[in-house]
DNA sequence: CGGCAAAAACGTACGTTTTTGCCGGTGCGGTACT
């Protein structure tokens, strides 16, 4: 009753949400809690009715620092105002001031690299916190072993923090994914509140193309006739540009594309043309979509094949978020995958190169780190692994490495990377047997995720045959968008209209 | 690996063909430089 009279209090709600009271028990009880809830459950009252509740102050992980300040204005919004965001987007005095009044916040939104900054760290450390959260924790799994190796070390942030209570939280985590979040942030005794990743209202498709130009001229119909909004997924950032190109020269000028190369008021621009419907299409790469709540995109189309099946997962579940029928289709070709498996097999060092570096590990002293890492030919993924890895192992301060060492460490490194390899290969495999399976698509996704199959029903997937045709239909909203568009840019420009 | 663009090689003087070489998702922070 009492967490319903605070629920009444701070949010004027009468009922929670499904997942949101267990949780809170939980945290409350002083346990840990893994919790994976489908997006629109509201994940961020568990922890701000937490913090409240428990009368202290939550430290907060979070992936992107566009999505921190998005959330930092969010909590400002909604009442909450002793928040702030540490990130590069603070300048000096500024961060000095936020380092010395540390203690009047109460929601301190972090990346998992600024707490390597010393002077952040000890200020963190001078602070008493109740709560320790992980905001979309499958990127421990998902991004901690090579891409960015701090999330690895939130375990031993939260332990020289006194143990506060840790809250790991992600809309979708597939079994090895959620072991991964358990292991790494060391949550032992862990309660687990696992909620279905199954969004009965997106359709799934899957076509498969033998030949690339028919595969264009499919996605350019689905672009033409699917009722949007809608993202199209490519897997390099020249194929999200081209797709752009042809569209615009076809006369459909509503379009933008966007991918990690481009300059971040740009990318910001172009979201924010997409969430304000001045784009109804965005052509993409896997940088776009995390924390865009955007409820109406109607479709997501996967020009290429992603990675794995979580990554897919996350990606067409940006659809429909207003639980309105959506589609999601993936036109397939073989070729898809090459890509990720050259990442796969390249991104990390092979063989030769752990030799190369760990060689003669004493002349180092004329040669950076960096340097040697530069010149083995290592990818910019592989150098910052390696750089982690030395950096933990303790090498880098020893003037003279002894050979034992040397070895057993080359012998780590080896069998780590190989490990490595072999889950990304697997998860490769895993999507690619599920795109030739003629069965429910959904069925064998939820499989993935550890989820009892489903009964097939009337508007699932392609192998349940789902119409796509339903979807189609576009409104005679979009071009009267474009045309306001247009006259503003004109207008912007001096030019008659 | 496979695709694509720039460089080199054509065989005859600037356009076409062949060869070489490089690149390919995801983001943070901080430092060096405009």
């Amino acid at each position: 009753m009492q967490l319903e009279a605070a629920l009444k209090q701070y949010y004027g709600f009468d009922d929670f949400r499904p997942g949101q009271k267990e949780i809170l028990e939980d945290i409350l009880s002083g346990h840990d809690v893994l919790g994976m809830l489908p997006t629109g459950t509201g994940k961020t009252l568990i922890y701000q009715l937490a913090t409240v509740l428990l009368k202290g102050r939550a430290l907060i992980v979070s992936p992107l620092v566009s999505l921190m300040q998005d959330q930092v204005d969010q909590f400002k919004q909604t009442g909450f105002k002793r928040t702030v965001a540490l990130n590069s987007f603070l300048d000096h005095s500024d961060k000095q001031s936020v380092l010395n009044h540390l203690k009047d916040y109460q929601f301190v939104f972090v990346s998992p690299e600024i707490m390597q900054n010393k002077y952040i760290r000890s200020a963190l450390l001078s602070v008493n916190w109740s709560l320790f959260v992980v905001d979309e924790a499958h990127c421990i799994s998902q991004w901690g072993h090579e891409f960015r190796p701090y999330y690895l070390d939130l375990a031993f942030i939260r332990k020289k923090l006194g143990n506060p209570v840790c809250l790991a939280l992600t809309a979708t985590a597939a079994v090895k994914v959620q072991e991964d979040i358990l292991k790494y942030l060391e949550m032992k005794d862990a309660k687990v509140h696992i909620h279905s990743v199954n969004r009965p209202n997106i359709s799934i498709f899957v076509e498969s193309f033998s030949d690339v130009e028919q595969k264009l001229d499919r996605a350019l119909e689905l672009i033409t006739e699917l009722k949007g909004p809608g993202i199209v997924y490519t897997n390099t950032r020249r194929g999200a540009e081209q797709l752009v190109t042809v569209l615009h020269e076809r006369g459909i000028q509503d379009v933008s594309y966007y991918h990690g190369g481009m300059d971040q008021d740009e990318r910001l621009l172009v979201q924010k043309q997409f969430l304000n419907s001045q784009l109804q299409l965005i052509v993409c790469t896997n940088a776009f979509g995390m924390g865009i709540n955007k409820p109406d995109i109607r479709f997501v189309i996967h020009y290429n094949a992603p990675a794995n099946v979580e990554g897919y997962v996350q990606e067409i579940g940006r659809a429909g978020r207003d639980l309105q029928p959506s589609a999601a289709i993936l036109l397939y070709h073989p070729s898809d995958l090459e890509i990720p498996f050259h990442f796969i097999e390249n991104e990390l060092p092979d063989d030769n190169q752990i030799d190369y570096i760990l060689s003669d590990y004493d002349v180092l002293a004329e040669q950076t780190l960096s340097e040697r890492l530069q010149l083995a030919g290592i990818s910019e993924t592989g150098q910052r692994f390696m750089e982690y890895h030395l950096n933990n192992s303790g090498v880098l301060y020893e003037k003279c490495v002894p050979e034992v060492k040397r070895e057993s460490l080359k012998k780590i490194l080896k069998k780590k990377i190989e490990e490595r390899k072999r889950e990304k290969l697997n998860s490769l495999r895993m999507i690619e047997k599920w795109i030739m399976d003629e069965g429910c698509k959904r069925s064998m996704m939820l499989k993935y995720f550890g989820e009892e199959e489903i009964a097939e029903k009337d508007y699932c997937c392609s192998g349940c045959q789902d119409e796509l045709t339903r979807f189609y239909g576009k409104e005679e909203k979009e071009t009267h968008i474009y045309q306001v568009w247009e006259d503003e840019l004109k207008r912007l420009f001096r030019q008659e209209v």
